[in-house]
DNA sequence: AAAAAATGATGATGTACATCACCTTTTTTT
DNA sequence: AAAAAAAGGTGATGTACATCATCATTTTTT
């Protein structure tokens, strides 16, 4: 973890077009940014809250811990989003965890600079309920895929998630091992494996290590969405 | 479904200590109040949102709807919740659907009127957004639950969610049929049935039609956490 | 560069629950 | 008050996955 020196040289703020100058001024001058490597961990779940996070560079994990070493996968967070929202607002402790995928620039900005935004800004207080209003229905979708559909219907879940929401291509790389699928489509690795291989077989995708081809985008949409 | 025609007479508001006294007119004269009964939906999945509301009284069954017949109740809505908030601010469209369980009193509030004060009464909307950010912790837990924890796990949670946090009692009437039960526990009629009768012969509840008593609140806990 | 640990993969086995079938009792509809 | 529908309950059966075991390959640690 590298603490950048130079802050207030930053000129990316989150929502910078709902601030004015001033605001967007506070903001750098209460934030500071830190650098992590591949899979470092952000913060751990159950750790008091602190700072609110932004992401400014880099994906981001983000992860539940249960009992015995398992794990469920929420999602991956992308540039320009804030980290640790729903905890703070909601408890006084992470809720989750967040670890970077690959090289991740965050910045921290102080609760109470943030805090005293939402009050005196309403468009950015509204921001940010759209915000987690968004990623609450997000979770519920997963509530309803995890008891409703069976594995080859989470399977292409997972690669709709990649595919659409994380790259918008057909064609790409899971940033992510069997076990880590496993855990973003709630089954285990050998589970996931095996199904995957299933739709290779039946050319769906070709796969080749961590490469992804889908072949055909309507079996997938399908199997999601009859489950 | 019968609709009051003094809504300005109404002198509860939500969060009202929060607001100015010219803000509570606002409020008052821009919401009126409508009564469902039991079992009457109040909004359905699927549809355009365009109010807010507010439960005055009674308590509300929200649940997702899936494909053939499945359902999942997410919660008991209860007295003095918001009802929609997150469908409004994240999509267009109700993310769930919400049914009276008893009589039910709702006050709908025109949601321009609820922005503008978000916007204005920073207090407000930070009162909102940990409403939000507290549902969404819910619904994370309930994630967990529903993938890592077993039967006896979830059924124990249930009896848990009605003893601590609607009723606030080790006794208490489940105001749910066992489908409904089943549907907030993740699991079938049957299966449900089946394990509140081990519960039972296992003398770790008294169960006579609806009527729950805890006997040893120490196993369910034991049970819930173990999953 | 060697040792240890994690990952990917596949087959054999086990099991927690769903599904099905059925019946009784209660509730709702007509 | 009769008929229909929904709810509560129990046993028999099936199955989608998890679990276990094992091994080759890659990655990480020392």
């Amino acid at each position: 973890m590298i603490i950048s020196q130079n802050a207030e040289k930053e000129t990316i703020v989150p929502y910078g077009n709902l601030l004015t100058e001033e605001e967007i001024e506070i903001f750098q001058k209460n934030s500071n940014i830190v650098v992590y490597n591949m899979r470092e961990i952000i913060f751990r779940q159950n750790t008091r809250t602190s700072h609110i996070m932004f992401i400014k560079s880099g994906y981001v994990k983000i992860y539940k811990e249960g009992r015995n070493n398992k794990y469920i996968i929420l999602k991956i967070a992308t540039p320009c989003e804030y980290l640790g929202l729903m905890s703070i607002f909601g408890s006084d402790m992470h809720q989750y965890s967040a670890a970077a995928i690959d090289i991740v620039e965050i910045s921290f900005i102080d609760l109470g600079t943030f805090t005293k935004l939402i009050k005196e800004n309403g468009e950015f207080a509204l921001k940010i309920i759209n915000n987690l209003s968004t990623y609450g229905i997000y979770i519920f979708d997963r509530l309803m895929s995890q008891s409703h559909k069976q594995l080859p219907g989470r399977i292409a879940d997972v690669i709709l998630y990649f595919s659409e929401t994380i790259f918008k291509n057909n064609t790409f790389e899971f940033p992510f091992t069997r076990r880590e699928l496993a855990e973003l489509a709630g089954t285990t690795k050998e589970s996931f494996i095996r199904t995957l291989a299933e739709f290779k077989n039946d050319k769906i995708i070709q796969l080749e290590g961590s490469k992804v081809i889908i072949n055909s985008m309507k079996i997938i949409k399908t199997l999601s969405n009859l489950g």
